[in-house]
DNA sequence: TTCTATTGTTCCGTATTATTGAACTAATGG
DNA sequence: CCATTAGTTCAATAATACGGAACAATAGAA
C-alpha cells in the first residue's frame, strides 16, 4: 500500500548550505543525534534518543531535531512501517564539504575529553 | 589615561567552544566580517561594515555581532581612542581546531562561487 | 576649557524562533 | 476493529534577535 504521509524533504547535495550545516550543528542534542548516526553505519529511529544521558526529551522536540538536521542535508530518513530510519549521508556531505563535517565532529568530541579529564582532575587532585 | 571603559571579555584559547564557534558563523553577517578579517593581516572597526553590500546594517546590530564574534573568540577587539581595532584570532583558533575554520571559510567561499556561476548562468543562458 | 563630531554600547519595545505538552495521524499486530 | 507504537502538528509560552533612540567615552577644534 502506498504511504498516505507526506514525503520527507530532503535537499539534494547541491541544495545543502554551509549555513544550514553548521546551524544545525550548533545545538548539543542535534550534535550528538548526528555524531551518533555518523560513528555507525547503521540507522537510528528518532525515539532511541528519548531517554538521554543529560536529561530525558520530549518527543517532539526529538522530532523537530531530527526535522532540522534532515532539512539541513546531514541526514536521510526512510519511513520503515510506523518508524524512521535514520542514516548520515556521509558521502553526499563528504562530495559537498571535504573533511568539513568530520573536522567539526572530532573537535566536539576532543572537546568532550578535555571537559571528561577537567572534571576528573577535580575530583581526584594530586593525580 | 586609564579608560573608563569596562573591558572586553575575550574567552582563552581552552575557553573557546565548538557550539559557540559554530553559533557565531552560522549568521551571514559574521560570517561576511570574520572572512574579512581573516583574510588580512590588519584590522577593521566596527563600522567599517555600516554599509553592506547587502543593505545598510544598523550599528546596534553590528556592534551584538562583533560581540558575538569577541566572546565566541573568533576576534579580539582592541580600543584604540573611541574605536575598536578587530583582528581575526587565526593562531589561537589554529592551535585549538587546526584546520576546521578555515575550511568552513572555504566552504563558504565555494558556495558564493556556486552561486554567482548560477546567477551568470541565468542570466545570460547559453552561454 | 567647552563644544562638536565620531564610535560604539545600552536600553527597550517588537518580531522571530525554540520548546514542549496535548491532541492527532499512520502503521502494525492481536 | 482495537490497542499499541512512532512521529507529527498545534498552540501556548519562553527565549532570542533586531534595530531605533538615548547614552557614554574619546579626540579634536574653537
Amino acid at each position: 500500500m502506498f504511504s498516505l504521509l507526506k514525503p520527507l524533504y530532503h535537499p539534494s547535495v547541491n541544495q545543502i548550505t554551509v549555513q544550514g550545516i553548521l546551524c544545525a550543528l550548533s545545538d548539543p542534542v542535534r550534535v550528538r543525534i548526528f555524531s551518533e548516526l555518523a560513528k555507525v553505519t547503521c540507522s537510528m529511529n528518532c525515539s532511541a534518543f528519548l531517554n538521554a544521558k543529560s536529561g530525558p526529551l520530549p518527543k517532539s522536540t526529538l522530532s523537530q531535531h531530527f526535522k532540522i538536521l534532515r532539512e539541513a542535508g546531514l541526514i536521510r530518513s526512510e519511513r520503515k512501517g510506523v518508524e524512521l530510519l535514520n542514516f548520515a549521508r556521509c558521502e553526499d556531505l563528504q562530495k559537498r564539504f571535504g573533511s568539513m563535517i568530520m573536522e567539526i565532529l572530532q573537535a566536539y568530541a576532543k572537546e568532550d575529553k578535555l571537559k571528561a579529564n577537567e572534571a576528573s582532575a577535580t575530583r581526584k587532585p594530586k593525580r
